[in-house]
DNA sequence: TTGAAAGCGTTACCAT
DNA sequence: ATGGTAACGCTTTCAA
């Protein structure tokens, strides 16, 4: 295979000139080059293998069908890639392309990655993290339609519209899964305040408590990072030494390897789960909350849902639906707050193993 | 900030040619344009804030100075995410960018990803994989110097060059480690043959074995997968009602999560790790085998080394080293097999705490 | 020392 | 209906 055919070679062997070449591939043939001629460009075209020069078309069109992706870690850490998944998945049904680049968190690469891509003529960017944050976009940023997905930027000027999971109905739908199980003794040990999504899991942790007409067990919410270590010296705080009465029925974990450090001290401790404490994870962890032993009940964050919804909003800005299917504005439940242009994609109950009723008597 | 400037706006505004601007720029100016004028257009293509457009130079140069990388689900699995790590550090050290494809598993996407990559004249492409596998290379990449990471193509015909792990020789450490403590009858948890991981691993365990003039105890190695109930369900195959005599003092594992599985299990029977049972994993995952509770022993994958040494190599084929440091070839520790091309790198034996001294009396 | 012109592969406009 | 030509932004060669 040597060097790729251009439209002259094909114009050539047709007999005909580039344009016609170029009508008639674009669909603009009839009406315009003899029907004899397109059928000879056709075969031509067919027979050397042609296909447009992505490059030339980019500086002519001064456009690319490509959506730019900068991850503050998602390609390096073990996390959220499927929000890239979705993204992608949704960009490819619309004829469009994603290329992603990933700055390993180091902010001072964010305007050069942004200014590669827009040198590449990218028709959108895409500014995706690892976990819930607060972020400042890179300025270059606006220069083309562009979306933020599980980030968001909160001065008031740099109006870009995020796709975030909606956290804080998220812990509490995660605390009513356990009171309707009959706990009303219920800890939560709650990461750390780095990232916006504990604080917020935390206040929807405390809205269930409310809407239960019950009172919020302080002293029950502590916060203790987000590894399984943190998880099992939490739990070890909550139960070790301290008799079954006074024990937490249930302990819900802002993630799922929380989750496994409390199992973990719950075994070491000769407790079982869920029979003498239920436990619940967050972020349903690709092959963890489901290989875990419980099996454990999380909340799964939607990731896919969530890339998914920030790729179709991205393309209905930029424009021009040729070979996709119609977009008809994202799944249905998702909210948006007006001002902020804020889009809250639901989490998503999971129910196994790690979770049953209250014990008797408590 | 409106359109971005040209050669051209640099030229009128210094009141030279665009010859002369491109001359200057690319530092051939000296012996070629008046001092005076060279002055003067640097002063103009700062004032303009130009940088040339990066679309019109791959189309004059056939040359892009991006190196594409494919992944079979690197980006969007939790996995591995460091080889491309490492290879795009080194790729920056060279003044190349990377952009990344995944194609999520699907390998009918392998030639689209690659050709899409090739459309934009991409210098180089690697492919990367998500665990060590072999691999039909897309036909298609054999259009530009190719590199394979973590991956391979065994038909003798698609001779690309591969770097991967010395899983052999890393199994065999491991194994050596525990036997370094005394220990004797080990067990390894060996995850499923769907990889050539496993049965690497295995060799090197059997090595090793071998190597202490130990018989092989054949019915120790078990394939149960690589997830944390298989490790689970395995150890207690191996450890629930059987006399402590009869138990393995020493539970290899093939990565950290059946690890975590196994000392799930030893928790639930009332086992210490280290002080009955030790426990090894292997692949040092991030954030989860350091912050086990105890801290998992393992055998760290080379995973950024991997990719580098990739992605160094790659670079000296592409050729061109104008912007980067002098490449010596990559980890002195690699051996190249001469034929195959391919590139082992050792794995790095870590210890902590879940490993111990061999029970008194074993 | 400088600038004009060709060429990279397309597409779109405009005479023919 | 057709094909020549300009333009996208750049580098490089060649003549002045």
């Amino acid at each position: 295979m040597k060097r790729k055919a251009t439209a002259l070679d094909v114009a050539k062997l047709a007999g005909v000139s580039r344009s016609a070449v170029s009508l008639v591939l674009n669909g603009r043939g009839d009406g315009n080059v003899a029907l004899e001629s397109q059928q000879r460009i056709r075969e031509a075209a067919a027979a050397l293998n042609y296909s447009p020069n992505k490059i030339a078309l980019s500086l002519r069109n001064q456009q690319s069908r490509i959506i730019g992706i900068v991850s503050d870690q998602v390609v390096t850490s073990p996390f959220d890639g499927n929000i890239i998944a979705g993204a992608d998945a949704v960009a490819r049904e619309h004829g469009f392309v994603t290329v992603v680049m990933d700055t390993e968190l180091d902010e001072s690469r964010d305007e050069s990655a942004v200014e590669t891509l827009l040198d590449r003529q990218v028709d959108g960017l895409m500014y995706v993290t690892v976990g819930l944050r607060p972020l400042h976009v890179p300025a270059n940023m606006a220069r083309v339609p562009s979306i933020l997905a599980n980030c968001f930027d909160d001065r008031p000027e740099a109006g870009l519209p995020a796709v975030i999971p909606d956290e804080v109905r998220g812990g509490r739908e995660a605390a009513e899964h356990v009171m309707s199980l009959g706990h009303r003794d219920i800890a939560f040990l709650a990461g750390d305040s780095l990232t916006p999504a504990a604080p917020r899991r935390i206040e929807g942790f405390r809205d269930a408590f409310s809407g239960a007409g019950m009172p919020v067990t302080q002293d029950r919410v502590i916060q203790v990072g987000w590894d399984i270590d943190a998880g099992f010296h939490g739990a070890m705080k909550l139960l070790e030494g301290v008799e079954p009465a006074a024990r937490p029925t249930a302990i819900l974990c802002a993630n799922d390897r929380l989750a496994i450090g409390v199992v973990l001290a719950c075994y070491r401790l000769g407790l079982s789960v869920p029979q003498d404490v239920s436990v619940m994870g967050y972020d349903d962890e690709f092959r963890i909350a489901k290989a875990m032993v419980p099996a454990l009940s999380t909340m799964a964050l939607p990731l896919r849902e969530m890339g998914a919804a920030a790729m179709a909003s991205l393309l209905a800005e930029v424009g021009s639906a040729p070979e996709g299917t119609s977009d008809d504005g994202g799944p249905a439940a998702a909210a948006v707050s007006g001002a902020a242009r804020e889009t809250l994609v639901p989490c998503r109950l999971v129910v196994r193993e790690s979770t049953g009723p209250v014990p008797a008597g408590r």
